[in-house]
DNA sequence: CGTACGTTTGATCTTTCTCAATAATGGTGG
DNA sequence: CCACCATTATTGAGAAAGATCAAACGTACG
């Protein structure tokens, strides 16, 4: 299929999973100018303060969102998976608040800025669906603050690996029963507010206690039901439409463990 | 005026701050259907799980945006000031994700979520302006990300009182060099990632480092700029419009103290 | 005037950080 | 394919920020 190889029918999908687009809006979609991008990890999709001309879209590799504060030290703000849109926030606003950046090697196609902010006006539909994930975006990183507010460390890392479980299952990017974690334990602290020697501690804390299994970066969730537990996750505030609170189907085939 | 005096006034005011709207623009907003409710500290202008039908405008008093975890902890997400429309993102969404609770006793107008849904296409201009609005709320949750994140104490605290200071003199809302903060200090906790008992501690010590004085529940500001250094704020993700990153006229005009 | 709520203070305990060192891993050039 | 280097993961010991527990004190309101 042509359209799965298209860069940008990731995000396509994505938009469709949450508002019913037509055949001219999906063409709309598909038709956007874009020029495509290998990038290294680390490299830069958007520096704070910039003012970018371009809305990046993740057609694959993982991205993060971060900012630094005063002495230097860094906060990840929220990590995208591919078919994500980097730039949704900067189509309307103009200097941009955070930075984002590569977590690993990966590819980006950049849209026009005026031409996705036309679309929006101009097709409702898709107009509706950009707004929705822009939403959902807003409402994870609540969630966050919440998790780095008021959880202790293993709640943390329990509820990020099930956040990252469920949306990449939600594109259906998991593998088996698990993923591989695409970041350092440093970069999972700095998702987290802690410190990669407490992540490490606590990481080993959850295998030891059955919650997870770990191989290299790839981590399993033989007790899924339990993590989630330990993680006070529910996955109600990512909006994951077709799901009523309860697993998908998908899921249920993906993570046995869920009763 | 009338002008002065219609419930949404404060809510167009913040509109046309951010994008500039013709007459017709505005009479649109000022001609949405509304109905006025009075409501005291606590009660709920949304709840967790809701699926509100209406959006609601703050025309007087404080809420707050707040999730609680499984095992009863608050965390506060955001404080509402006058003029903020508290449910922009149930207008796209349905589920509520989080809860919106009054922190004093206030004034709310409640919008049907369609008049404004519809605005938003219909009219460009009012369209922009309000998705502008959604996306400077989710820039400020980021930073409260890293506020609470990577931020100690002392640098949260200060950190919050900054924000609050500029977001209320934005509206033209602070009274000679401070204001009366609208919350007990175990809010303040909750919305910090503390506890009440380390939020008094701390205040204490910025009072007494001479960082801002107290009394009753009102806060003033004898070195606003040292105040900013020790709470490494910067007003850029506020995404102020008319203001480059300095002070404005009236900024500067309402807190001295700065350069 | 008394009761409920908020603030303030002290003493002690935990979680997490910091510093430091060692081990494993992955990628690179020869 | 192998040796080497840089990065990442792991472990330990001690320190610190903040939590917890408990009590006293103020203040506002009915």
């Amino acid at each position: 299929m042509t359209t799965d190889t298209h860069p940008l029918s990731g995000f396509l999908g994505d938009l469709i999973a949450h508002e019913r687009l037509n055949e001219d809006d999906r063409n709309a979609i598909l038709e956007l100018p874009f020029r495509v991008r290998k990038l290294d990890p680390g490299s830069y999709l958007v520096r704070e303060g910039s003012l970018p001309a371009q809305c990046g879209v993740l057609v694959d590799g993982y991205a993060y969102r971060q900012k630094m504060t005063g002495d230097g030290a860094r906060q990840i703000i929220a990590i995208c998976i591919p078919g994500d849109a980097v730039d949704l926030q900067n189509i309307f606003l103009d200097i941009s608040d955070h930075a984002v950046q590569m977590l690993t090697r990966g590819t980006v196609a950049d849209v026009p800025r005026e031409s996705l902010q036309q679309l929006v006006f101009t097709r409702p539909h898709i107009g509706r669906a950009i707004i929705q994930l822009t939403l959902i975006e807003a409402s994870i990183v609540r969630e966050w603050v919440v998790n780095v507010g008021r959880r202790d460390a293993r709640e943390r890392i329990a509820h990020v690996l099930c956040e990252f479980a469920v949306r990449l299952e939600s594109r259906g990017l998991m593998s088996f029963n698990g993923f591989e974690l695409p970041m350092t334990q440093e970069q999972l602290a700095d998702a987290t507010g802690l410190t990669s020697v407490h992540v490490n501690r606590v990481l080993k804390g959850l295998e030891a206690d059955g919650l997870i299994s770990r191989w290299r970066r790839h981590i399993h969730f033989p007790d899924w039901r339990a993590l989630q537990d330990v993680g006070d996750f529910s996955r109600t505030y990512l909006h994951i439409p077709g799901e009523d609170g309860g697993a998908s189907q998908t899921l249920r085939r993906s993570l046995p463990g869920l009763a």
